[in-house]
DNA sequence: GAGTATCA
DNA sequence: TCGC
């Protein structure tokens, strides 16, 4: 496995997943889907909408509504529990996070053509002992990442089907974010576009 | 308590 | 999280 640093706390893992990994990983998001469908989030007060669409997997998921940006333990618009995260998902962050307990959320982004996703911070989490794991399936994204000062220098990544990009430590409040979609670099998802999967612990572990 | 992963 |  490649781990390739791209600024300190954050690694890239090009190809982490093969062909066959990704295909089945789509095939279960498929399901999940059905159960926790997309939802717009839009900004808060504003009421502006995202270009991506989102749900979560997991006890807690990450919403944005007029009201903030908060974990929650139900889907916005089913009022379900989110589907719990699939132990394919979870083996990746037991491998790459370096972390002694699971994940609590796995948000899920869709990127349709011309979605992006403006620089921003990680910070409605309560442990910031955890990494963020990222795990990139479909178009290639255009990443960026920098340090925690905004309009400090970025690092630019082509985020690829299969690759795996985690940061913690000293990359844990960079901000990031993706510019745009490389259109025609994958064939995975059928109507083209990207699936976003980040892993986050959200609450600290209790002793 | 305000502000925010928008948008230009 | 920050800044008061």
């Amino acid at each position: 496995m490649t781990a390739v640093p791209v600024v300190p706390g954050c690694t890239w893992y090009p190809g982490y997943c093969d062909a066959e990994a990704q295909r089945r990983l789509v095939e279960t998001l498929r399901d999940l889907l059905r159960i926790a469908p997309l939802f717009q989030p839009v900004m808060p007060r504003t009421g502006q909408p995202f270009s991506v669409k989102m749900t979560n997997l997991g006890s807690l998921g990450w919403v944005s509504d007029r009201d903030g940006y908060r974990y929650q333990p139900l889907h916005p618009v089913t009022s379900a529990p989110w589907p719990t995260i699939p132990t394919e998902i979870l083996a990746i962050w037991e491998a790459v996070s370096g972390y002694p307990h699971p994940p609590e959320a796995c948000l899920v982004n869709w990127y349709g053509p011309g979605a992006r996703m403006g620089l921003h911070q990680d910070r409605d989490e309560e442990d910031f002992d955890a990494p963020v794991v990222s795990l990139s399936l479909g178009e290639t994204g255009l990443f960026r990442i920098g340090g925690t000062v905004k309009g400090g220098k970025t690092v630019p990544v082509k985020l690829a089907s299969g690759d795996v990009l985690v940061f913690g430590g000293a990359a844990r409040l960079a901000y990031h974010g993706v510019d745009r979609l490389i259109p025609g670099t994958s064939g995975l998802l059928k109507d083209g576009g990207r699936i976003n999967l980040t892993l986050r612990r959200v609450t600290r572990p209790g002793p």
